[in-house]
DNA sequence: GCCGTTTTCGGCCCGACTGTTTTCAGTCG
C-alpha cells in the first residue's frame, strides 16, 4: 500500500469516527497521522524495511497507528475500518456535505428518519418531517432545502489558486471603495498559496460595531456584484455565497487586533493549534483579538472588548510566543515552528529573484505567438534569458518538431540573438537585454528513449524532457523512462515530473524518491511547472528535492504571452516548499547557470 | 489516539453565529 492510500484510510477512519460522535481528540489523532503520511516522500514500506528505524519516529504516529500501518503494508484488512464501514451508511457523508449539517445532525436524520440520500433528505424537508426532530426547527429545515443543492453539485470542487486570486483581487478592490474600511487583507489558504482554495477569507480593520462602521462595511460587502445570498451576519462576522457557490467570510476587527485576526484567519488550522499550544505553555492564550495572559473567569466576549497588548501586527503575535514572523506559505504545521524556534527560517524565493524562464512554446508547435513576440514579451517582463522549448515530434497533436524543423528554429534563434546583440551595441550596452536559449521539450517515449536523436540535442542549449504519452503504464516502466532521461547528459531538466492536472487527472505512478536521487547524483534539474493546473512538482515533492540537494527550475510553460505572467503561481508553490533563491536555478545569471551546468556534467 | 524535563494519566486551541434553546448544542473555520 502506498503512503497516499494509507493516508486515505486514516482520513476515512476519522470521517467515520466523527459521524459516530467519537472523542474529538481521537479523531484529530487520525487526521494528524493522515497529514503526516501525506507529507512524506519516502515510502512507509521503505522505513519499515529499514531495521534501524521505527514508524513511531514520525510525529503523530504512536504504537497503535504504527501497528495499523504495518497491517496495511502487509495488505491485510483493518478490522476496525471494516466494523466502522458496517456501522455507518455511505449516505451519511453526502448528508454532511450540506452546509449546516455536521455529524450530530446527520446522525439524527439517518437514525430517526431513515434518510439514505440527498433526495430523501430533500423530500423529508418538503414533507415537513425534519422540523419535528429534536434540535431541528422550521428555520433549519428551510436552510437544508436551500443548501441541499450545494451538496448535490459535484462541480463544487476547490478552486485553483489562480482563479481564487482573480476573485480575491476583485473583492479587495470592491471593499477598498468603502469609507469605513481602514485596512483590508485576504487571508486563508489563498494567502498561504495553497494549490487549491475552498473558501475566501477577508479581514477588515474598521471602527466599533456601535459606531455604525461595521454595518457600513457589511452592507458594502453584501453589495459586491457576485453575491448570491447572505449566509450569516453577526456583530463581527459575515458570510456570503457568490455565484459559482464560492463562500466568502468577512471578519471586522479593530486596529489593535488586526494582526491577530489576520494571523488567525490565515491558518492553517494545524499551524494555529501548534502555536496556541506554545502560548499555553507560556501561560498565554491566543485568539483572533490578540495574545492574553490566561486568567480565571475570563469570558468569551471579554477578549473582543479588551485591548490586547499584542495583536496589532502578526509580528507581535509571534513575538509574544518567542518566535519570529513566519511567512504564510510555510504555515502548514509541518516544520516551520521548529525552524522559527531555531532561527533557521528560509528567506523564501520571490518573483523578483527570477531572471529567466526556461520552458515556453511558440506557434511553431502549440503556442500562439512567434519566437520574436515571445522574446519581446520576455524583455517587457524584465527577464534576462529564456529558452524556447517547443514540443518534439512525438507530440503530433501539437505539430511537434522533427530534427530539420528544430534545427531551422535554432538558426532563427541564432539570428534573433545576433539582432539583440546588435541592439545592445547601438544602445551602448555591454550585454543584450535578453538571451534566447535554443531549447526543445523532448518526449520520453513509451518504450524508452527520446523522440529526437542525441546528435541533434547536443547542439541545443537547454533540453527539457517530459512525459506526455503512456501515462497509465506501471510504476516500474514510467520510472525507468524518466531515470533513463536523467542519465542522458543532454537532458537539463525533467518537465512537469508527475504529470498531474489538478482536479482533472492524477499524477502518473512514479517512484519520485528514485527520480530525486538520480537527479541529485547527475545534477539534473527538476521543474516546478507554474501552470496553475499543473504546479508540478508540488510543494511536498519540491521540498524533498531541496533536501536531497536537487536544484529546481520554476518555468511557466507559456503557450502565449499572457502565459509568461504565471511565474508567480510557480514561485508561490516553491515558497510553500521552503525554497530559497539559491535552490532555484533560474534565479542565477545566465553565466552562473551555464557554469553550474558545466560543473555538474 | 498521541504525548511527556510538572511524564504513563489527563490533558489536548479558540471563538462567532444560529437556532432552538430558557442556558446551550451544533456547526464552522
Amino acid at each position: 500500500m502506498t503512503n497516499a492510500e494509507i493516508a486515505g484510510v486514516f482520513e476515512e477512519i476519522a470521517d467515520l469516527l466523527e459521524f459516530k460522535g467519537e472523542n474529538a481528540f481521537r479523531i484529530r489523532a487520525y487526521r494528524n497521522a493522515a497529514r503526516t503520511v501525506e507529507g512524506m516522500v519516502e515510502s512507509l514500506a521503505g522505513v519499515r524495511a529499514d531495521a534501524g528505524r521505527k514508524l513511531t519516529e514520525f510525529d503523530g504516529i504512536g504504537s497503535d497507528l504504527a501497528t495499523k500501518i504495518e497491517t496495511l503494508l502487509d495488505g491485510l484488512p483493518l478490522k476496525m475500518l471494516e466494523d466502522l464501514r458496517k456501522a455507518v451508511p455511505a449516505s451519511a457523508f453526502d448528508i454532511m456535505r450540506v452546509p449546516g449539517l455536521g455529524p450530530k445532525k446527520a446522525r439524527l436524520l439517518v437514525e430517526q428518519l431513515g434518510i439514505d440520500s440527498l433526495d430523501a433528505l430533500e423530500a423529508a424537508c418538503q414533507a415537513g418531517r425534519v422540523r419535528s426532530l429534536k434540535g431541528f426547527g422550521g428555520k433549519t429545515e428551510a436552510a437544508i432545502l436551500e443548501n441541499v443543492g450545494f451538496a448535490k453539485n459535484p462541480e463544487n470542487r476547490r478552486m485553483l489558486w489562480y482563479d481564487a486570486d482573480l476573485l480575491v483581487q476583485r473583492l479587495l478592490e470592491h471593499m477598498r471603495g468603502c469609507a469605513a474600511v481602514v485596512r483590508i487583507e485576504a487571508a486563508g489558504s489563498w494567502r498561504r498559496g495553497k494549490q487549491t482554495v475552498g473558501d475566501l477569507d477577508l479581514v477588515v480593520e474598521s471602527g466599533t460595531p456601535q459606531s455604525g462602521d461595521v454595518a457600513m462595511v457589511m452592507d458594502h460587502f453584501g453589495a459586491f456584484p457576485d453575491v448570491q445570498s447572505v449566509m450569516l451576519r453577526g456583530d463581527t462576522k459575515m458570510s456570503v455565497r457568490l455565484t459559482g457557490d464560492v463562500q466568502v467570510d468577512l471578519r471586522v476587527v479593530r486596529g489593535a487586533s488586526f494582526g491577530a485576526a489576520l494571523q488567525y484567519f490565515t491558518g492553517s488550522k494545524e499551524h494555529n493549534v501548534v502555536l496556541r499550544g506554545r502560548a499555553r505553555d507560556r501561560g498565554l492564550s491566543i485568539n483572533e483579538y490578540g495574545v492574553f495572559p490566561i486568567t480565571d473567569g475570563e469570558t468569551a466576549t471579554s477578549a473582543r472588548d479588551r485591548t490586547p497588548e499584542h495583536g496589532a501586527t502578526e509580528e507581535e503575535v509571534y513575538a509574544a510566543v518567542g518566535l519570529p514572523w513566519i511567512p504564510p506559505e510555510l504555515r502548514e504545521g509541518r516544520e516551520e515552528i521548529e525552524w522559527a524556534e531555531e532561527g533557521r527560517l528560509p528567506t523564501l524565493v520571490s518573483v523578483e529573484d527570477i531572471r529567466g524562464d526556461l520552458h515556453m512554446h511558440t506557434h511553431a508547435t502549440d503556442g500562439e505567438e512567434s519566437l520574436a513576440d515571445m522574446a519581446a514579451a520576455a524583455i517587457a517582463r524584465g527577464l534576462e534569458y529564456i529558452a524556447i522549448t517547443d514540443h518534439g515530434q512525438r507530440v503530433r497533436m501539437a505539430h511537434g518538431l522533427d530534427a530539420s524543423r528544430l534545427l531551422r528554429q535554432w538558426e532563427e534563434i541564432d539570428r534573433l540573438n545576433e539582432k539583440l546583440r546588435e541592439q545592445a551595441r547601438e544602445e551602448g550596452r555591454k550585454t543584450p537585454r535578453l538571451v534566447v536559449l535554443k531549447g526543445i521539450e523532448v518526449d520520453m517515449l513509451e518504450k524508452g528513449g527520446l523522440d529526437l536523436p542525441d546528435e541533434v540535442l547536443e547542439q541545443g542549449d537547454w533540453i527539457v524532457a517530459s512525459l506526455h504519452y503512456g501515462q497509465n503504464q506501471p510504476r516500474e516502466q514510467i520510472t525507468k523512462r524518466i531515470l533513463e532521461a536523467i542519465e542522458n547528459p543532454n537532458i537539463r531538466v525533467i518537465g512537469h515530473p508527475t504529470g498531474r492536472l489538478i482536479n482533472r487527472r492524477p499524477a502518473y505512478d512514479v517512484d519520485m524518491e528514485a527520480v530525486i536521487d538520480a537527479a541529485a547524483s547527475t545534477g539534473t534539474f527538476l521543474e516546478i511547472n507554474a501552470n496553475p493546473m499543473r504546479l508540478d512538482l508540488d510543494d511536498v515533492h519540491a521540498a524533498a528535492a531541496r533536501r536531497a540537494g536537487v536544484k529546481l527550475v520554476i518555468s511557466t510553460d507559456a503557450h502565449s504571452i499572457q502565459g509568461l505572467d504565471l511565474m508567480r503561481c510557480g514561485v508561490i508553490q516553491a515558497r510553500r516548499a521552503g525554497l530559497q533563491a539559491a535552490d532555484v536555478a533560474n534565479t542565477l545569471t545566465l553565466k552562473s547557470l551555464q557554469k553550474l551546468i558545466a560543473s555538474s556534467r
